[in-house]
DNA sequence: TTGCTTTATTACTGATTAGTAGTATAACAA
DNA sequence: TTGTTATACTACTAATCAGTAATAAAGCAA
């Protein structure tokens, strides 16, 4: 991607992609948008770090994320219709984890991309700072 | 709602995390969070496709859009922030183009899980059909 | 110059939604 | 039974945001 020294050129190639063109109707795009949406905000990534080693309950959740019980209950429905994690009840408990591993792939593709952008930022700033040298 | 099945057994294993537990802070996620949010808008992800056989003006975007100028280009000024979309002016045109096919790689991962989603409804659907057989 | 084209910005409206207080429900204990 | 705990739901408020009309600015042509 885009050969950390960037800055100049940039002439980059077209950068037409390789894939098939498959044709999205806005109607499919709305699908995939309604699914990054779920994970567009950052409470509910909480929730989903929180399960991360394995399932909790929802006092549980409340107390590992500090967030309060309505909005927990509120978000944990939101993250099971997604099918992002799953729910099992047990007596007066339920207990909900991670559907599928997926999510935490989705994740770390973004935060590699995220650190990406800064080291390519910070790069860019000692460029600069070259010009105050002496 | 309520599942149609999951009820038996869905005694799935603990699935814990294989990777390491950083800690992710509120902070880091909400990074994270503001990233999906940008692709969590269908018109934005319309973009995003026309853009993928190579760059377009901004009025040839919204040709192939069909969305309205300021929508168009108050979309792509966030695309362009979250670092999705780069920016090229070229005399009185200015041209859009995908900064890196990651942001495909990230869709496609979302289509595929929400196909197997539909795959294993339809699954459950069609276990549910047999009980109807004579 | 005037006029046309392209893009960006501003101000506004309507819709969505996160968070919360209060309430409801269900399971369990005494 | 009563009381307690765990979870879900409802109604509300405040904030955010998509879309749009109007305007601005900049490049170019005549």
């Amino acid at each position: 991607m885009s050969m950390v020294s960037s800055s100049m050129v940039q002439q980059s190639p077209p950068l037409e992609s390789d894939r098939p063109s498959v044709h999205l109707t806005p109607e499919t795009l709305q699908l995939v948008a309604d699914f990054f949406k779920v994970l567009s905000e950052s409470s509910r990534l909480q929730i989903v770090c929180a399960l991360k080693m394995g399932r909790k309950n929802v006092t549980e959740i409340i107390e590992t994320t500090g967030l309060g019980q309505a909005n927990v209950s509120k978000h944990l429905k939101i993250l099971a219709q997604a099918g992002i994690v799953s729910r099992q009840q047990q007596g007066v408990c339920v207990y909900y984890q991670i559907a599928s591993s997926f999510v935490f792939d989705l994740c770390e593709l973004v935060c590699d991309s995220l650190l990406l952008q800064i080291q390519q930022q910070s790069e860019k700033m000692s460029h600069l700072g070259a010009f105050r040298q002496v």
